[in-house]
DNA sequence: CGGTGGGTTGAGGTATTTCAAGGCTCGTGG
DNA sequence: CCACGAGCCTTGAAATACCTCAACCCACCG
């Protein structure tokens, strides 16, 4: 279950891609795997690691004290999450499915940050690109309706998992729905919208693989 | 109106407090004003400068194409604000009422970041804490009430600029409105509740000046 | 003074939620 | 090998939080 191995070059170009210059720098690097469900770290947790998701997925998200959820990001393979400038975790992140993660003292990175401006570019750039990502969520939550939701949703995730025209779904809808601002049934009645409009097509029985038949139809829907 | 003034080290250090170690680094400054309503910069412009707020108040805010629009932020003295990793404006900003901003060229900041380990570790700083304000507000966005929104709001407001004991809130119903992804009477509804629960009371006829009475019960209700 | 730009409040409409029922899949244990 | 329960998903019907539309008030200003 603890795999500590020091990974080989081969393995890091592999996956730090997003880190760039991190590749080429000495980092103490570990895998771990986690089962489905489980926590990786909780809110409000010293931030000890960073990760990125090898194989799997995983969700980050807040809670309000009675129970409502905001997801605020899903984590596919190859994403890098936790990262955090404070020493403090702003999210909870749990494993969506069985997932490897490689994990990175936060603290190296920094440090290493502190002489190498590569890796603070790299710092800097892949903060600027949560806060992107925040920025357009807040458009989504505050002022879509649950169809243009849905239909950005799909549209993220066509672009960041599709494979062989096929969109595996990792999350269930209770996920997707805490991810749009929404309930699950109306997340599932949109989804039956798209497909009754010819817009996409499931295989199998399992309403988690996607096909998207028309693409262009669901990007107007986005805005 | 276009003053062009190299401001002097004491102004500098009274303004930039934010930005730490800019303070002490050679960077280009000018100062220029914004009537009430006028643009800063627009959505996907170039971001040639980094703005600060002297005196007066801005908001940032994106548009979808049948004119909904999300405000991201409100702008209020001393912030800095149109900071862009890449070198695109993700926000359109404008001045709410009149405003004297601060202007930094935005390469300067990048270039003098190379070097100086310092100040790159400012920019890191004040995007994760835009990121931080994106990830709270998502959450406010996507699973709060309109009573908890403007609760949410007041808390904000009045932690940022109360100052003896009044909040002069220099937004409109409206504003506000996109800020917390309602409409204009929904906030003011909400504002009257807490009005008739004793929570706060307003000063004067113009309805923007606002007194916090019971700050614990307006906690209560932000969770 | 009339017009314009806020702001409030009421009444009615609606998108989304809530509550409820039922179906399918899959893993486990008899 | 089949029965059974748990998890997940869909769909319908009813409830509701918020929006829309509309009227009105007030302050400010040319």
């Amino acid at each position: 279950m603890f795999v500590n191995l020091n990974a080989g070059p081969s393995n890091r170009s592999r996956f730090l891609g997003e880190l760039g210059s991190l590749s080429q720098t000495e980092i103490v690097l570990s895998e771990f795997k986690y089962r489905r469900g489980a926590e990786i770290f909780g809110e409000a947790e010293p931030a000890e690691y960073v990760y990125q998701v090898i194989d799997g997925a995983a969700r980050s998200y807040k809670l309000l004290s009675d129970g409502r959820r905001q997801i605020g990001a899903f984590h596919l393979a190859g994403d890098i999450f936790g990262l955090e400038n404070g020493g403090v975790h702003r999210f909870t992140a749990e494993a969506i499915v069985d997932t490897t993660m490689r994990l990175v003292k936060r603290v190296s990175l920094t440090h290493v940050a502190e002489s190498d401006t590569a890796v603070a570019r790299d710092l800097l750039n892949m903060t600027a690109i949560n806060l992107r990502h925040a920025e357009d969520h807040m458009l989504l939550l505050g002022r879509k309706t649950s169809l243009e939701r849905v239909a950005a949703f799909l549209l993220e995730m066509d672009h960041r998992l599709t494979a062989a025209g096929v969109m595996a779904l990792p999350m269930c809808r209770r996920d997707i729905a805490d991810y749009l601002g929404l309930t699950l049934e109306t997340v599932s009645r949109a989804l039956s919208v798209l497909e009754d409009k010819g817009i996409l097509g499931f295989l199998g029985q399992t309403q988690r693989q996607i096909v998207l038949l028309d693409r262009p139809k669901l990007a107007e829907l986005d805005l």
